[in-house]
DNA sequence: GTTTGACCTTGATCTGGATCAATCGCGCGC
DNA sequence: GCGCGCGATTGATCCAGATCAAGGTCAAAC
């Protein structure tokens, strides 16, 4: 019998996201003993590279703690950040041996890992976890299309607004689902590593930062520590309509 | 029993892609029928908008002939596009019924929908079509995540021969595999929607188009057809490595 | 065959963000 | 405590691409 509530029960088991996400803790007792039995976990430091485009990969992993990106990296160094993983948030591709990105930790990272092949073998034997991952994929690639306006569109001063917007809701959903007023939260990424995600580069981001800064948008206690006195004020320097966003 | 060789027969149902990328006909009779049952056709012209972001959409579809293309608008009126849709790619969301971007025919389209509900019901009940979909999906990932190294890091003049060698290349998969030597083809879109898809100015386009023709990468035989003499000298253009792309 | 309008090209100028360069601040190892 | 090095800030200058403006081309409508 299908459940009802309890869809991603994140307090039950706070380690393997991909539990919660991909099936119903308790509902379908058969798949998590299958992915208890191929899980095992790995740890990065900040900085640390995960895995180099190209490299052989054996695994598939679902992020627990801290953040990491996948990157791309033109010949002359020109680079580009194309996703930010965050807790929950899955890595690898099913039936592609190859990494297509370079992955790195940008924080001190935690990864859930399920040894490739027999991941491969349950998708198809057990498809509530394939469609989850269908789920999961059409919501990155929603990210993913945001990401391209930001990139294609928008000026530096909203490109920097929309990036700490995305950081505030993104770890605002833990607690509140959509942040307003006061809010206050650690950057997961260094100045460069902005410049990366948002195709500037690290002086034009650190500009902005101040620009915000001096104009009361946001403070700063810390390089990394960011308060966003009036979250509305800060949605506002973004380019977005009020909703921000997909229907 | 598994098949082996056919698995997309463009040959013996060439109006409906979905069929032949989401199951093999020779041997998945009964999700052909069901397919079969729920499906209709529909014609675009040119330029006419086929949904707009917000609008409620009872189906989704397959493109069948023609492009479309997804875009995003913001208030002042800067519009990124933000997918591509060639023939065989899929539009439209399982689980979502309302459009999250524009989407508009940029040649005459013609479509093959399927009914909202019954496909959703569809993925359910056939583990095969679902897993067929989250592999398109992927691609259609890792195409937005080349993309979004293109609006980030590349130069007009890269931009511009990136997107031809894409055409081309996504053309010439009907023929040979890999274009090489001389290719010409047609350009399905305006240069406005070039540059919406470049995240340049019209103006910049018109430009770097006159520009890689007196430098005799291109040819023009008329506005929209394109001949490249040395498809390697326009690969040489874009920036990419050799290969230019996903490992 | 002339008008109209959609598309495209080309020129002149302007500007946002890149580039080059100097300095600051702070944590860490010695 | 001191020097080192990484990350961040700030300033001066430059330039690729945007913006503003003027035509050109061509097919369809009258």
């Amino acid at each position: 019998m299908p459940h009802r509530q309890h869809a991603f029960p994140q307090v039950d088991c706070a380690q393997c996201p991909i539990r919660h996400r991909a099936v119903c803790a308790r509902c379908e007792t058969d798949e998590l003993e299958q992915l208890e039995a191929i899980k095992y976990y790995r740890s990065y430091e900040a900085g640390q590279t995960i895995v180099w485009a190209g490299d052989k990969m054996d695994f598939v992993a679902s992020v627990v703690h801290g953040v990491a990106a996948l990157s791309q990296t033109m010949e002359d160094g020109r680079r580009q950040m194309v996703g930010l993983l965050l807790p929950s948030d899955f890595i690898g591709r099913p039936n592609r041996d190859r990494a297509s990105y370079d992955v790195t930790a940008t924080t001190d990272v935690q990864l859930c890992c399920f040894r490739r092949m027999p991941f491969q073998e349950m998708l198809i034997t057990t498809p509530s976890v394939s469609q989850r991952l269908l789920e999961m994929t059409l919501d990155e690639l929603d990210a993913a299309r945001e990401w391209m306006l930001l990139l294609g569109r928008k000026t530096a001063r909203e490109k920097i607004a929309s990036f700490l917007s995305i950081i505030a809701r993104r770890n605002a959903t833990l607690q509140a689902k959509r942040p307003s007023g006061h809010v206050a939260f650690e950057l997961p990424l260094t100045r460069e590593a902005m410049a990366d995600y948002l195709g500037l580069t690290l002086e034009t981001v650190s500009r902005q930062m101040s620009s915000l800064k001096k104009d009361g948008v946001i403070a700063l206690e810390d390089k990394r520590r960011i308060i966003v006195p009036d979250f509305d004020a800060l949605m506002h320097e973004t380019g977005d309509d009020a909703d921000g966003g997909v229907y």
